[in-house]
DNA sequence: GTATAATTGATTTTGAATTTCAAAATCAAA
DNA sequence: TTTGATTTTGAAATTCAAAATCAATTATAC
């Protein structure tokens, strides 16, 4: 925590901008909800603490945040940006349930090599990536086998 | 193409839906058009032909069109659904370039059924998947390397 | 043909993302 | 301190693609 804390001072201090509370308190409270976030589901959440926080605010400092390299973008079907911290994960792609909308993070260090191996081929200079698998998780898979007794 | 037609046929009927002249208009352009496409580019092709036709019929059939398998949503970067066709084209990933957009179309097998054997792990029923990896392209390097003499 | 059900397209509405701008806060220099 | 330049904030407005609405039109089964 303390040590993302300094990460997102150094990238305001290297674009010359500055640690206020309130951009304190957006990266605090988004640390430590597990969630994927919408900026209104964390605008939410922060108005709880501190009523006067602005949504816009929110939206800015997640993005800042996301520039820091502290969280990324995350697609999970609907249309809605949502950001997913870092702090205690490593990186991960996501198996995504159409039917629940339930997601597993899954890794598998082969893919990622492979990945990168294609990129060396293409002298192509990644980033980032990312790795979303839509479709129907075990426990719907379940239900649909057994419908409703009637 | 009079195959992926009869695909769209069948759909439709499966749905109860009719087959009009502006679906099988658009489907037509769309599969012309190698392209990423967003409903208001496809819109702008087809008035071009046809005048009289609608941004709401375009984006409603864009939808079937992706609901019967023929199309898949593609996210390179801005906000905007894009929609590409399988037309002669084989699944594939991209390599999206952050610095001018640019992107290429690429296939691994390997990570393909690396994928394939995670999802089997997780019980989980694969539908489709997606995998966009963002860096910089060959070119877009090279000019970075050697900027402009002065 | 007629009934009925679906389709069309101009238009409106929605909603998330983003911008605007005046007020407030920050901070270095006087 | 006080000032002045600069940044930040947050309420509100704007933007714009996506989706919904609805009366008029069209396709299809009977």
């Amino acid at each position: 925590m303390d040590k993302t804390l300094n990460l997102f001072i150094d990238f305001l201090k290297k674009q010359n901008l500055k640690l206020t509370k309130q951009r304190e308190e957006v990266l605090g409270v988004f640390l430590k909800t597990e969630k994927h976030l919408t900026v209104e589901e964390l605008y939410n959440i922060i108005k709880k603490k501190d009523p006067h926080i602005g949504q816009a605010t929110v939206f800015r400092t997640l993005k800042l945040i996301r520039e820091a390299g502290i969280a990324t973008e995350a697609d999970l079907g609907d249309k809605k940006i949502r950001y997913e911290h870092r702090y205690g994960h490593k990186h991960h792609d996501h198996l995504i349930c159409i039917k629940c909308g339930r997601f597993i993070e899954v890794v598998e260090p082969e893919i990622e090599k492979l990945q990168n191996k294609l990129c060396r081929d293409f002298r192509f200079l990644v980033e980032r990536h990312r790795l979303e698998i839509f479709g129907v998780c075990q426990q719907c898979r379940r239900k649909d086998r057994r419908p409703k007794k009637r």
